[in-house]
RNA sequence: GGGUCGGUACCCAAGUGGCCAACGGGGGCAGACUGUAAAUCUGCUGGCUCAGCCUUCGAAGGUUCGAAUCCUUCCCGGCCCA
């Protein structure tokens, strides 16, 4: 079986470790590995998956992992990437954030007892923090820390930095807290290892300083780099937002459509990241976005994949036809079952037929009702720089309007806003 | 609590009585070119009943023919002092 070692260098996921005994530890022994979200949202999104998935491959590896959510440090706030303070998350919330949560890991992760000593776990920080006293926080944890030490990180130095914000205490406190858990889980559970993000580095070395002083123990830190989009913002986002696990919040057709849209130089990372695919897959696919870059195999290979690993098959599959029927066929020749099944998954929505009476359905208020664009003014100009297709043909006139002759199969309109967004318009 | 500097559109950042819906940059969107990629070039980027009108410059009042720009109070932040 391959070394978790040279699997991690060859998917490129090794950023930092605190010490390299970390691989012998991962190569040959069981151990149990932690990676903590802030369940800020009912759902996961793309930016939580790269953890995640990196927690399975040491699962699959016999390695126990545990996803920590951090309903306590969730009433806190994390400083580190933020421009400003955050709010307050309520505790319900948390709660009810917690409960979706739950039920996407699942998927995700062998939680199931089947899964013997590499069973994994899902846990709440708020177990622990929300009954621990101030006083003894402070003596217990707070004393093994200098405000010397913590001002010199980077989550709190850039906000310290900042001419405009500042940051509060109680956010400058959440390093202890996230420290604290790295111990409670070395106590409780075991935990040797804390994965994360590269900006998490500084939160979890500061867990394995107190492991260190309180318990005289080892744990370590293994951080992969941070996906960042061209802008320099979190990856995961797409122009109307995160894209998240939850089918509802994000349909498996935008999902697919997130990843084969990733860039030919980023799409070999990505992946090393969020794949399963074997070293020899990869490296073929690497060759093809050289050789035949047009062809896309890369970036469907992984769009598939990812796909797959959240949605399973069957949604996977509904979304790949609904693709390759948008993006490669005349949508005014596909009949009405194929129309209707390209649209399953693909965003649609219903009017009443009475809208086309008389001088018909203004193509503005269209784009602005499906949501296609955020405004009129917006449409208008959407429309007159030619940005917009009805049933594929462009329709550049800011005053144009739908009628019955632009109905297909006497039914349904396809609007189109630029190169790839879609949206079904359907009239009974 | 005192002093001082600041809060402008998605972000950064000009503007300090009319020429401001507000310079510039970034980001975003669109068009051309391609491959649902990148790079490049071009256009757009508050709203509307769109050659015009309406609402914006931390909030609320006020001065003025006229304010993002001046005054008052308040809220928020930085720095310094107590």
């Amino acid at each position: 079986m391959l070394k978790i070692s040279g699997d991690f260098a060859f998917r490129g996921l090794v950023h930092q470790v605190s010490d390299e005994a970390l691989w012998t530890l991962l190569d040959s022994g069981a151990t149990t590995a932690y990676f903590g979200i802030d369940p800020t949202s009912d759902s996961l999104h793309v930016g939580n998956l790269l953890g995640i998935i990196t927690l399975r491959r040491l699962q699959e590896a016999g390695h126990r992992p545990i996803l920590l959510a951090g309903g306590g440090t969730g009433l806190i706030g994390d400083p580190g990437g933020k421009a400003g303070e955050r709010p307050l998350l309520s505790i319900e919330r948390l709660a009810a954030n917690l409960e979706a949560i739950r039920a996407q890991l699942e998927g995700l992760l062998d939680l199931s007892p089947a899964a013997g000593e590499a069973r994994g776990l899902l846990l709440d920080n708020s177990e622990w923090l929300c009954a621990y006293g101030f006083i003894d926080f402070l003596r217990d944890v707070g004393k093994h820390f200098t405000v010397n030490q913590m001002t010199a990180k980077e989550s709190v130095r850039s906000r310290l930095e900042r001419p405009d914000q500042g940051i509060s205490y109680t956010e400058f406190s959440y390093m202890l807290l996230q420290a604290y858990d790295y111990l409670y889980l070395h106590d409780a559970y075991g935990c040797r290892v804390q994965l994360g993000g590269s900006d998490q580095w500084g939160n979890i070395t500061m867990g394995l300083e107190l492991i260190r002083k309180v318990r005289g123990s080892e744990a370590f830190a293994l951080t992969y780099p941070l996906l960042l989009r061209a802008d320099g913002t979190k990856y995961g986002k797409s122009e109307s937002g995160a894209v998240w696990l939850d089918a509802t919040k994000s349909s498996p057709y935008e999902m697919y459509q997130f990843f084969v849209r990733t860039p030919d130089d980023e799409v070999g990372r990505l992946l090393r990241y969020f794949t399963f695919l074997s070293h020899e897959e990869i490296e073929a696919l690497d060759v093809e976005v050289v050789e035949r870059p047009g062809h896309r195999r890369a970036q469907q290979a992984l769009a598939r994949a990812v796909c797959a690993l959240v949605h399973g098959e069957a949604e996977t599959e509904r979304a790949i036809a609904a693709s390759e029927a948008l993006f490669s066929e005349e949508v005014a020749k596909l009949d009405e079952a194929l129309l209707l099944e390209v649209f399953a998954d693909a965003p649609s929505s219903r009017f009443a037929r009475s809208c086309l009476d008389s001088d018909g359905f203004a193509l503005v208020e269209a784009l602005v009702s499906t949501g296609l664009v955020s405004s009129k003014t917006a449409a208008r100009t959407a429309v007159a720089q030619g940005g917009v297709y009805v049933n594929n043909r462009r329709r550049s006139e800011p005053e144009a309007r739908l009628g019955r002759d632009d109905l297909l199969v006497d039914r349904y309109v396809v609007l189109r806003r630029g190169r790839r967004d879609y949206h079904l318009l359907r009239f009974e």
